[in-house]
DNA sequence: GCGGTCAGCCAATCTTATGG
DNA sequence: CCATAAGATTGGCTGACCGC
């Protein structure tokens, strides 16, 4: 449904200034105009198709809580989907609307139905279709949707979500909450020559158009949302992390705003985003924007971690620089790190991570957790009872890094201690020697 | 009862997002 | 653009729980 403050009276921004999307242009079937989202196309489409002809009031019930239905029929009318029969000679309620192609008969709304059966009634407000006889399954109108297999074959099914780009220059920005499609959580990049500023928002158009970013001279600006409205606010915020990742390994361009928190995410949740942000950076480089000096399989694979928390492989059996310092948690559990400076702290590999983080976590420690088990920084350890880490890992302090480690903000035994002294013929040796 | 462990709460401080 | 709200980060503290 188009997001109540792009249109009507009530609209902030008009009038539409992002000339690209607001000329009433047909994409893949779909109508690309501010006043007419994909699902207000199919609504009105739906209520004329269950008659072969409706009347204006109808359609205009269906749209409801549309800021303005009339334009939105108007766009169709204009776009050349629909027909109005103006044979009384006004256009009104009782105005009657009819597809300007008429339905070939394999596309009937619903084919299979027996004859007298009742037929799915329309929409109700909140959009969502609702059958009459109670047994009838809801009927999901899904862009694409596969048919079902024959007998024998099953389909797998893949990765969710599904990017939809936007891109404008740095005067449209205000156009952006204008646009129907991105008044829904997603992620932003404020881009001018040689800086960038990654971002998600609730509602990102707006967030775009409204927004303060310390950046300036954006001549750039791109959006990513998923195609079907799948994401939450915590998936824009994993995203918005893991373009913030993609964007800074690739080195084009400076990255205005430190790492973002992300937001607490299983390891399949974080699987589907980045195939989405995959397929986003695979647009992006082709149609260059970003990442147009890595080879398109670097493109799509991203980095394995981000800037900095990766240092190069220590040799085989080489003792880390700086302090070494154990925590012991969780009774059996012991995580050593090498303290390089106050603010520069390595989780040495070989140290056991616990498997949950607590619900007061900070995100990153879930955020992280997915990410590296993504990357295979991350492995199960033979016990199954913890994660182990296979390569070292840079963090900022000796908070961040326990934070890390045991999931929680507890202080386990007392935190971080210096290792005993004659640790290198105890348990710490296998884990030094690990790397 | 005592001490160790740890989840969760709180406050101070800093950063970022949001609304007018 | 600016003022303010909201959120993140960090360290400290409290109290429940458990084993001895």
């Amino acid at each position: 449904m188009t997001y109540r403050l792009s249109s009507g009276a009530s609209a902030p921004s008009k009038p539409h200034s992002l000339s690209a999307i607001s000329a009433i242009a047909l994409d893949a079937g779909l109508v690309r105009h501010p006043l007419v989202s994909p699902t207000d196309q199919v609504l009105i489409l739906r209520t004329i198709d269950e008659t072969g002809s409706a009347p204006v009031g109808d359609v205009m019930a269906t749209l409801e809580p549309h800021d303005d239905p009339v334009g939105a029929i108007v766009t169709l009318l204009e776009a050349g989907l629909i027909t109005v029969d103006l044979s009384r000679g006004i256009f009104d309620e009782h105005a009657r609307l009819s597809r300007t192609t008429p339905l070939p008969p394999d596309e009937d709304p619903d084919p299979a139905a027996p004859a007298g059966a009742v037929q799915p009634k329309g929409p109700t407000s909140d959009g969502v279709a609702v059958p009459i006889a109670p047994d009838e399954p809801v009927r999901l109108d899904v862009v694409g949707a596969a048919s079902t297999p024959p007998a024998g074959l099953k389909s797998v099914p893949v990765s969710p979500l599904f990017p939809a780009i936007h891109v404008g220059a740095g005067e449209a920005r205000r156009a952006f909450a204008s646009c129907p499609d991105l008044a829904r959580p997603g992620v932003y990049l404020l881009m001018s020559d040689t800086r960038a500023y990654v971002g998600m928002g609730s509602v990102v158009g707006r967030r775009v158009a409204s927004g303060t970013q310390p950046i300036e001279d954006v001549d750039t600006i791109i959006t990513i949302t998923d195609i079907h409205d799948g994401m939450d606010d915590a998936d824009a915020g994993v995203l918005e992390r893991i373009l913030h990742m993609r964007v800074g390994a690739a080195r084009e361009v400076r990255l205005i705003n430190g790492t973002p928190a992300g937001a607490p995410v299983t390891p399949e949740r974080y699987r589907e985003l980045n195939v989405m942000a995959a397929l986003a950076c695979d647009a992006l480089a082709r149609d260059r924007h970003l990442f147009v000096n890595l080879s398109p399989r670097l493109a799509l694979a991203g980095p394995r971690a981000e800037k900095g928390q990766l240092p190069p492989p220590r040799p085989f059996n080489a003792v880390p620089e700086g302090e070494v310092m154990e925590l012991a948690f969780g009774r059996k559990f012991m995580a050593l790190a090498a303290r390089r400076a106050d603010d520069d702290w390595l989780l040495l590999a070989g140290s056991d991570i616990r498997l949950e983080t607590v619900v007061s976590a900070n995100a990153s420690a879930s955020y992280l957790r997915a990410a590296w088990l993504h990357s295979g920084i991350l492995e199960l350890s033979e016990s199954g009872e913890s994660y182990v880490l296979t390569r070292d890992l840079a963090f900022r302090s000796a908070g961040a890094a326990m934070h890390f480690v045991v999931g929680s903000k507890g202080q386990g035994r007392g935190g971080w201690r210096p290792i005993e002294p004659d640790f290198d013929s105890g348990a710490a040796g296998p884990v030094l020697a690990a790397a």
